[in-house]
DNA sequence: TCTGGCTCCGACCGATCGGTCGGGCGGCAG
DNA sequence: CTGCCGCCCGACCGATCGGTCGGAGCCAGA
């Protein structure tokens, strides 16, 4: 593969990404992607053996770069709640650097079965990496509960949530804007969003059981 | 509007919000929808003047419901905080009792651009709903803001996170109820949103600045 | 200079897209 | 019974869909 054939191989991903982001799988179709990729239709299929292909070597690309981020963090040395952290730090970062990212992942999540069972021999790539993910942060939670970090009953839930409010600010552009009434993609809204996120953090998964309203009151 | 025509309109709009909020606007096609709702192609047409046209419909109705339950607590006699939990609750029913309207709501959030400024005359009937919706939320943060019940400075940013989790949540499906080891729609889950949604809320608007880790713990 | 292998392209394929048209059918007012 | 009107349909339209094919241009090794 020389550095022709990678190039154009990156502009159609990357143009790719951008437009998928923007009208999902079904809006968008190989000819408007390959004139905005300066090419001729038939060229993407020279990289990609099919729609699906490419779309799933989209959502793979993205992916990787979310795992790339997050994954590392998960064996350092540090007690199970700062790695959460540093983990959440990761993936607002992430997000943040590539606001076109959430938007695709957002939209992929739940376009599972768009296509789903057909074609699609091997893509499971993008599938893995993204069990991968879960899984890791599947059993940073279980660590911490073993080790009494974490409350044990609402551990996974906070994180879901926390993984879904994160995806969702950064991928709800103008209308999360005009709810905010401001950027969100400052660095302030950034440091801001992290710090939420933290907050949320530690008291979803430390604080006493608080389960409504019975308790211990004693 | 006779019974007959009545029936196949809201069947229509039933069998297409099912599909959209599972494929797309752009991932269904009037033939589909039809054969799904037991009717010919162009029959839908006698029904809606064009695809854009019942989509919006389809999304005005979902917003309708959501409006119906929501819109009414805002002006109930009560603190500004109280109000705004039974506006999560109200906000959780609605979503739980109908998860296909998450979904839906969703996608709709990000396909704005899908078909924008095309056809669309007068279809302001969506967005009006959700301006309704987004503007009602807003003035009752600011209420809640002037009485002193919440910090200023954050109030935007929680409730954004909240309505993102939220809808985020009942979407997700089966790749949510992985992360979570269950169910994502039993009484008992939406019971623990709930919860978890008003102890976020009442942390991240009332609570002191809380810089993350001190906390009495002798 | 020839040749094999790449990247790329224009032309073309059958299928499907959203949308139109003319008419069939049934109930209801006259 | 007749005429009209609202609901529905099959057949059809041009445009576009994802995908194929044969070859043009180019560069590397002989």
């Amino acid at each position: 593969m020389n550095d022709a054939t990678a190039n154009s191989h990156a502009k159609i991903l990357e143009v790719a990404e951008a437009l998928y982001a923007r009208r999902g799988f079904a809006g968008v179709g190989m000819r408007e992607l390959a004139e905005a990729a300066g090419l001729g239709k038939s060229s993407l299929f020279h990289h990609f053996r099919s729609k699906v292909q490419l779309y799933l070597a989209v959502v793979e690309r993205v992916l990787a770069r979310v795992e790339e981020r997050v994954q590392p963090i998960l064996t350092a040395h540090a007690p199970a709640a700062e790695r959460l952290d540093r983990w959440i730090d990761a993936l607002v970062d992430a997000f943040a650097e590539q606001p076109a990212s959430a938007r695709l992942l957002l939209r992929a999540l739940f376009e599972e079965d768009e296509f789903d069972a057909a074609d699609w021999p091997e893509g499971q790539a993008a599938e893995r990496r993204l069990a991968n993910v879960l899984d890791g942060i599947t059993r940073l939670l279980q660590q911490g509960m073993r080790a009494g970090e974490f409350r044990a009953a609402s551990a996974p839930h906070v994180v879901q949530t926390l993984i879904g409010a994160t995806i969702y600010h950064f991928a709800s552009g103008e209308i999360g804007e005009r709810l905010l009434g401001g950027p969100l993609l400052s660095a302030e809204a950034v440091r801001a969003r992290k710090a939420e996120m933290k907050q949320f953090l530690h008291y979803g998964l430390a604080a006493r059981p608080a389960s409504s309203d019975e308790g211990g009151q004693s």
